[in-house]
DNA sequence: CCTACCGATCGGTAGG
DNA sequence: CCTACCGATCGGTAGG
């Protein structure tokens, strides 16, 4: 009985992380203030200390329940490819249509980093790391040849440095940068990232 | 002789907006307060009002007079090669070198994105692109066939997404990872950027 | 889950 | 350039 129906003040508690995510991403932690929270919540500023003891918790309630990891994480365990270059397209489509729902996810480790100086990135890392080196090492090991060598978490860093740095310009300048700027840059980024800048029948 | 002489109150002005650099950096815009910045500074807190209207202008003017361009277009113009391969490795290097002296001017760049919804990006944009534009340009000229056909626009993106990704998961990651994932992670990128993670002898 | 409140601190200003 | 102050708002809590 109790395990078939939700904790009393479940829903209560994910719409406050939902109506805080909403806030922080748009404003910022310190620029954001609990009686807001509560007001986009429905529910009186006294209450939220019901849910959450400090406004440090629901940070740390969102920073998790909102982080990508949740869906990019099942998107590289569906994606398949006979080559490591099909399967790397494959991914990052995957992970870039889901992103879609949530353009704003940069800002969560913006103020993770600046605000917070990074206090949850170690909780993050062991929960992600595990899961993350499965999957690069069976990449690695089904590649036979066709990766150049690079050690494994070298390229995961690679592969993320590459969304972040897609993102982040996308951020950043799309919205003041002529219509170039964003135009096929996806597929731009994936390439280079698989290909280079470079010529390859030069140098 | 006023020409000589640097104007009154210049130094406390450079002063005021150093001290508001650092607490912005390290705590954000809304975590640091005017009487904060006042107190590093050396002054009353009513004297940053003789330099500042608002709070607002101080990060105006930490956010141009610290902004990377500063030192990034002068490396760019003065790197030198006879590849673009080289060209690019030399100005990597030069601007990492100069980066040095900076760590913390990402942290910048979120509290614009985060706390200012990027309100200074378009004025940033007309300063920044007409010199980068033609940078781009001179090194696409000289190129004859080495690049692969990308816009020079793309190009510019794919640059400083690099850059941005390499910097952005040396501070978010860095601190918890082990020592493979810094080490000689700067030449990984550039390598990337230039050849791709991919084997050009298969597929 | 709400009302009503606490002390502390905020950005900004008057007046000198 | 400083002192002393303004009204507003902050995170958090008592008490019911």
């Amino acid at each position: 009985m109790t395990q078939e129906t939700p904790p009393r003040g479940e829903n209560t508690r994910l719409e406050i992380i939902r109506a805080a995510h909403d806030l922080f991403v748009q404003q910022g932690y310190h620029g954001t203030s609990m009686r807001q929270i509560a007001q986009r919540s429905g529910i009186a500023l006294g209450s939220l200390y019901n849910h959450f003891s400090s406004k440090e918790e629901v940070f740390h309630q969102v920073f998790f329940t909102f982080h990508p990891y949740h869906w990019v994480i099942p998107a590289l365990l569906e994606s398949t490819g006979t080559t490591v270059e099909e399967f790397i397209r494959a991914s990052v489509y995957r992970i870039w249509a889901a992103m879609k729902d949530q353009p704003d996810f940069l800002n969560l480790m913006f103020i993770e980093i600046v605000e917070f100086k990074s206090a949850h990135i170690g909780e993050l890392y062991e929960i992600l790391m595990p899961q993350v080196m499965q999957i690069i090492q069976q990449l690695m090991q089904s590649s036979s040849g066709q990766l150049r060598p690079i050690q494994p978490i070298m390229l995961i860093r690679l592969f993320i440095g590459s969304f972040l740095g897609y993102y982040l310009t996308e951020a950043a300048f799309a919205p003041v940068a002529p219509p170039e700027f964003s135009e096929g840059a996806i597929d731009q980024f994936i390439d280079v990232l698989l290909h280079g800048i470079l010529n390859p029948s030069t140098g």
